[in-house]
DNA sequence: GTGCGCATGTAACTGGTTACATGATTGT
DNA sequence: ACAATCATGTAACCAGTTACATGCGCAC
């Protein structure tokens, strides 16, 4: 279901095309919700059959484009998704799989692995820091609309995710230093 | 492919039924890759087909009870897969999304769902604080073997990540507190 | 022997992933 | 006319989720 909230969300804000919505998703809401454009058609779908959303009535052209904009329903639906109870999904992660198993294997390139990671997380954050630089200056914050300050919370839990990323792989990266020097001293 | 080399992983120490890996699971790799028993057993078949892991001979009786181990030739696919390359999957997180449509559709509510995460983040991160306490006392970490300090690293992962989302809550639910004084000053 | 808990499983569904198909518009 | 790009979509697959089925052994 979230994927279909999310896209209400993102019709809300501009009513828009498949693929259209799809850009867009990558560099926002797909942060923390990522979708590919096979998905979006077929929430798209879903949501029309539900009378959640319609496509804008007048020009179908243009390539077959279709925008779509939310439906007082969608809208409905969404203020009471937002106050929904959900527990927090347990994270699924391989990197730290691999590293419980290197405590039983024996380490085994999972180094390179983790340096790997380490620099996507920092290619992530600078991402991250240059998003809140632009779109959410310092001064101003007092008098900024209320959305904008609620997705900078948003943006705020993005780096705070990735900081966390960068200093557990650079804990991990030192220990396992210590690790080898313990093994040739 | 995870979950099978997660399985292997814990076979290795210690050859266990399909019920017994889904406890174990449940108290240890299960915070970062969890499953179900159904998910546990359809992946034993496919481990067993694949000649990853075997029965144990001898006993298959006391309920119908299937004791597995590893083969060589799972253990050397399990190696293989510690240095196997793959980019961190970005996280799919609902709380964060609610924020998100909150930011379009207003606060309704998402600031009880908040606090019920905290809560549970709380809980969560007491419970690896006690594993932490309990299996890795701090003197003694110099002695102990390879193993135990690389699961070490792996709850401090689960720390770490626990206190991240405990801030981010904090930090989120004092700026809804503001946001309200703004609007009824 | 009946009910309870342990243990192994099947079936149907949902959502995300990957690969491919099709048509329209734009630039050369 | 042709290729590149934009845009919408189909199909097959895989992993995780939920609900249910079945059989065994033990306690009462």
């Amino acid at each position: 279901m979230s994927l279909q909230h999310a896209i209400i969300t993102a019709l809300l804000e501009k009513p828009s095309s498949g693929l259209e919505l799809t850009r867009r998703f990558d560099r926002s809401i797909g942060y923390f919700w990522p979708a590919t454009h096979q998905q979006i058609y077929r929430e798209l779908a879903r949501l029309e059959r539900a009378g959640w959303i319609r496509t804008l009535p007048g020009e179908p052209g243009r390539g077959g484009r279709k925008e779509y904009e939310v439906l007082p329903e969608g809208r409905a639906a969404l203020v009471e998704w937002v106050a929904a109870e959900a527990d927090p999904k347990p994270i699924r992660d391989a990197l730290v799989l691999r590293l419980r198993a290197a405590a039983v294997v024996g380490l085994n390139g999972v180094d390179e692995q983790l340096r790997r990671h380490r620099l996507l997380h920092r290619q992530r954050l600078s991402e991250y820091l240059d998003i809140e630089e632009s779109d959410f200056p310092e001064e101003g914050e007092e008098d900024a609309a209320s959305g904008d300050r609620l997705r900078h919370l948003v943006l705020r839990a993005g780096i705070k995710l990735e900081s966390f990323w960068l200093e557990w792989i650079d804990e991990t990266l030192a220990e396992l230093e210590r690790e080898r020097d313990r093994q040739d001293p």
